[in-house]
DNA sequence: CTTATTCCCTGATTGC
DNA sequence: TGCAATCAGGGAATAA
């Protein structure tokens, strides 16, 4: 599951060999209908081909490309889509769902066993970003308007800060991460957190999604970078699917509770 | 406006 | 051991 840490991984690998480079060929698979947003695979296709890629921004867990006709190509992994550059064509994969190839010979590949992840092409960026609340890697992340966010919301904070036009890019890892070392419990209500707690769980949110980051993302199971290899940060959480576990501040076992239809792992002392 | 629930999808895990 | 039921989860859609 890409969250912020593993999608700016990937747009970091992608940047050196694939700005520059036009798309000489796209293919998507029939066996993912549903990949391509708002027109037809085929016409996707044909739009994209002859495409120089500008640059590749991020917003939230979007990788976009912009392109030299001012167009964007908009990629959102989902749950299992990983986007990985390849010196020769894509290798056999039953999930291989969309290949690119570039106008030095080298391919873009899409693979992604679960068929959430989404593509589209547009004029706008702001199409598909436009609910996006700040990047918490940003300026734009402050604390006194995160609260003033938050003060507004009576549904449990774990919630609140996975919601995307609160806070751009946070998914069960780093939500799970950044209460544990803000010492919040998931089920608080967002609204009922003190003004400290509120600067707690700012402070932990960027630390937490710097580290991750540093360790180039995590790979519990699906996630891998731009060049096809798994981060390393999964070694190091504090709680996410620590179920049972010792919690490493206090010993008390990890508890995992359901909320918001999403597993959730804190620590019942450290995170009253 | 808000919050809670269902759905999409398929390989891995669980339970009898 | 075998096979069906359940789980995992980002975010859109829907219900309340």
């Amino acid at each position: 599951m890409p969250e912020l840490p593993e999608v700016e991984t990937i747009r970091r690998d992608l940047v050196p060999v694939v700005v520059g480079r036009t798309i000489t060929r796209a293919w998507i698979s029939p066996s993912a209908p549903r990949l391509v947003q708002l027109m037809p695979p085929e016409e996707f296709a044909r739009q994209i081909e002859g495409q120089r890629i500008a640059d590749i921004s991020r917003r939230g867990k979007y990788l976009l490309f912009g392109l030299d006709s001012g167009l964007t190509w908009a990629v959102h992994l989902r749950m299992t889509g990983r986007l990985m550059h390849r010196e020769r064509a894509c290798p056999e994969d039953p999930h291989l769902r969309a290949t690119f190839g570039l106008d030095d010979g080298t391919w873009l590949c899409f693979v992604d066993m679960r068929k959430f992840g989404t593509m589209w092409l547009v004029d706008d960026a702001t199409l598909v970003t436009a609910k996006m609340g700040p990047e918490p890697l940003d300026e734009s992340f402050d604390p006194a308007a995160f609260r003033g966010v938050l003060k507004r919301r009576s549904a449990p904070i774990k919630a609140v800060i996975m919601d995307q036009s609160v806070l751009a890019g946070l998914g069960n890892i780093y939500a799970d991460e950044a209460l544990f070392a803000a010492r919040i419990n998931p089920r608080r209500a967002a609204g009922s957190l003190s003004r400290q707690a509120v600067q707690r769980l700012h402070a932990a949110i960027v630390e937490v999604l710097h580290e991750a980051l540093g360790d180039r993302g995590s790979s519990f199971r699906d996630y891998v970078d731009g060049r096809g290899n798994e981060g390393s940060h999964h070694l190091k959480v504090k709680v996410f699917r620590r179920t049972d576990q010792p919690c490493y501040a206090c010993g008390t076992p990890v508890r995992r509770v359901r909320l918001g239809g999403r597993s959730t792992h804190y620590c019942p002392r450290c995170q009253r």
